[in-house]
DNA sequence: GTCTATAGGCAGATAGAC
DNA sequence: GTCTATCTGCCTATAGAC
């Protein structure tokens, strides 16, 4: 449909959205620019301005894809640690049982809960695009209804996972969650600002060590 | 000696130190700008170059002071969190034994570890000055003595209050003060990139949460 | 829907006057 | 040791040609 290089004709709104997770990953959101985007696209710096009408919107649909991405991440990776806890308690079992309570989604909440730490650290590494962006204030007076949507989604599914770890209240819930959310984020952050060396094991390493902090966070 | 505004003549390098932590926290790393320190110090943009040579050379003299600053904030508040512990210990029983306890360096240290987090967080969001401006790969190619030293100083004092915990391992003293590091920059970086409201009493909030983490990551 | 061209702004850094 | 003035470079955003 659209060329590699240079006209899109069409394409270029979807194009312009991923292209920004690939400069985010490597400028962060400080140095993110409009301007970067149109050159690795191979289209002029004035094309994205058809599309969105400054940089701040563009931003927005990135982070409400972000968002939506993120919530797919964090249940797959929550349904991913149940599925194995459950294999490990049925190790010597039969598989059938190992399915039965893979499929129970209550099973092992803590696990479950603790696992969004090792998403969102190789989510936030691989694109850039971290809670930082997702909830951007310079974002925050944009009535974007799909950011907005996706945002409350996204928290949502966070709590459910938290609150389902049977803590007492919900303000205990939230500050569990955020406690799971800082210690990933504390991680990206010292990655991606350079306090680690680079590299795709690091990243495994670290995400590793972020789910096993956020394990100890939930206790128990 | 020297004037409010215009000309220095003489306290222009350590005005340039200090002004730099105003703008960087109140602009971060990446928005920080060598025309914006000097703008605010009433001289011109040319002024500072006569005293740097670059925008690298001033980040890296600010580094090295970052860097003294946060060793003097983690031992005075492991300190304070040692003869807190031992005066709580001691409620009932004379002051004297308190302060005994308290002046034994050795006593509760795993508290003494996890108070290294909220003395990050009220630096850091203070300043503008944590991990990621110490230990900027920006700078690591500077040959920058004083920086050098009191990088390695902090992280050896972070080292001797990990160990202090009786882990089994060097390697796990290093993973347990990266985790304290992590979940207390995590909630720094949240707090700078706009997550949370700003002000004061949301600092401490967040100070207190960064320690009763850490306090979880300590574990025992 | 994309282009070229441009205006206006801010940053890093240098040259030469005082 | 600081000034003014300037060069270069990159950014956001707009105007008008195609």
């Amino acid at each position: 449909m659209s060329a590699e290089r240079g006209y899109h004709h069409g394409g270029l709104r979807a194009a312009l959205i991923a292209t920004s997770f690939e400069v985010l990953a490597e400028s962060g959101l400080q140095r993110f620019s409009v301007a970067a985007v149109a050159r690795r696209l191979g289209v002029s710096s004035a094309a994205p301005y058809r599309h969105f009408p400054d940089r701040a919107h563009l931003l927005a649909a990135v982070a409400a894809a972000a968002a939506a991405d993120l919530r797919a991440a964090f249940t797959a990776a929550a349904d991913a640690a149940a599925a194995d806890a459950a294999a490990a308690d049925a190790a010597a079992a039969d598989a059938a049982a190992a399915d039965a309570a893979a499929a129970d989604a209550a099973a092992d909440p803590r696990a479950r809960l603790a696992a969004v730490a090792g998403a969102y650290v190789r989510y936030a590494v691989r694109t850039g695009a971290g809670f930082p962006v997702v909830f951007a204030p310079e974002l925050a007076s944009l009535a974007d209804h799909e950011r907005r949507e996706e945002t409350r989604a996204l928290m949502t599914v966070l709590l459910d996972l938290s609150t389902a770890t049977a803590v007492r209240a919900h303000l205990d819930a939230v500050r569990q969650i955020e406690a799971v959310i800082a210690v990933a984020h504390g991680y990206v952050s010292l990655y991606v600002d350079g306090f680690y060396a680079h590299g795709d094991s690091v990243v495994d390493d670290i995400a590793e060590r972020a789910v096993a902090a956020a394990r100890a966070l939930i206790g128990r």
